[in-house]
DNA sequence: TAAGTCATGTAAAAAGTTACATGATTCT
DNA sequence: AGAATCATGTAACTTTTTACATGACTTA
């Protein structure tokens, strides 16, 4: 089993879906911590559909294409439940974009500001969006996202990380763009100033 | 060419270097934002030199085994400059970690609540570690680090990327594990209090 | 009627990880 | 003598991405 499949899982163990609408789903509600594509999905889950983990029903549908709608069989819980708590082998991220701050200083600095400026409006855009679905998911689930064993709590987690996450991230950039610009002090708008010549 | 091959590149644009030195390089060095195996480096660096970016000269050794001392050619570096400021795909990260908050509801929440402790002590440590190592670029490199053309600049840039994801990320560990053990509010320390019952 | 969305897949290529294989030299 | 580090690679496997292929139905 890979990480796919248990993804896969957790979407499941919310509510059925086929294999399109999960796709769909790790594209608009997990995006931004996994990726995947339809060529991908459908192996997957036929995988965990040999493996016992899911099981589907089709589905006839007079307005749109028939599908096939998979659910979460009580042995894929059982696989999900021990998995969330499994020791994880933590791989580094790959962030492109910091491997080319890395490599910035052999590069134009006017193109270089440029490139960090439009990843800086990227992130606080994300920022705006996740900021409005935070309060939309604190004035319309209220008390469940204090229960841990709601899958809104869960949501509500992820979501918290997206916010964190691109807050950072726009900083970042907006700091590099401003280095790069010629303008800033080395240290950030946060900390003490510097007493370095 | 790959990203893998533009990380080389980049290692290569400050000093040159042998395999080896080079996937330690990778794991010291720019480990929290890239990784890779002696496996993967060697093709990688053949390819390179196949393409006429690196060439590279043999350096008999007494004390330890011979080496492959790789550098980067003008081909190269030009390579490598437009790639820095070259419009980039942004990929999501993928955060095994998050997968498994947004699964957590399923979970056993004190067994979670740990698994979380134990990411908040490890993001803890390494945000201690970078933060040492800024301490001693800003007291070791001090002018240079506003320098744009200087790798040092490149360097305290990634750092500064370590160092927000780092923070960041214990953070959210923390609130997750304290959400988990029953502990706190639904907003961050930073936040206002939620008047949601 | 053309574009867009819903729906399910296969095939091939690229990237990344793990296992295997070898050998010198140093340190304990 | 055995473990650790330095050093270079190949082979197999897994994972991810991109391209290909098909077709129903809806909306502009």
């Amino acid at each position: 089993m890979n990480t796919l499949g248990y993804a896969l899982l957790g979407l499941l163990a919310r509510e059925p879906l086929s294999g399109y609408e999960l796709t769909s789903r790790i594209k608009e509600r997990v995006g931004f911590f996994w990726s995947t594509s339809y060529s991908q999905v459908y192996p997957a889950l036929a995988q965990l559909e040999d493996e016992g983990l899911v099981s589907y029903r089709a589905v006839e549908q007079r307005d749109r294409p028939d599908k096939k709608v998979h659910s979460i069989t009580p042995e894929g819980l059982d696989v999900l439940k021990a998995w969330v708590t499994a020791p994880i082998g933590s791989r580094p991220a790959r962030e492109e974009l910091v491997l080319r701050a890395y490599c910035a200083w052999v590069a134009d600095p006017v193109e270089a500001a440029a490139l960090f400026r439009e990843h800086e409006q990227l992130h606080e855009e994300r920022l705006s969006k996740y900021e409005g679905i935070q309060k939309w998911m604190e004035r319309e689930w209220g008390d469940s996202l204090r229960r841990p064993d709601s899958p809104r709590f869960s949501s509500y987690a992820a979501l918290r990380r997206g916010l964190g996450h691109e807050r950072e991230y726009a900083e970042w950039c907006r700091w590099m763009a401003d280095q790069l610009e010629g303008g800033g002090d080395v240290a950030g708008d946060d900390a003490q100033p510097l007493s370095l010549e």
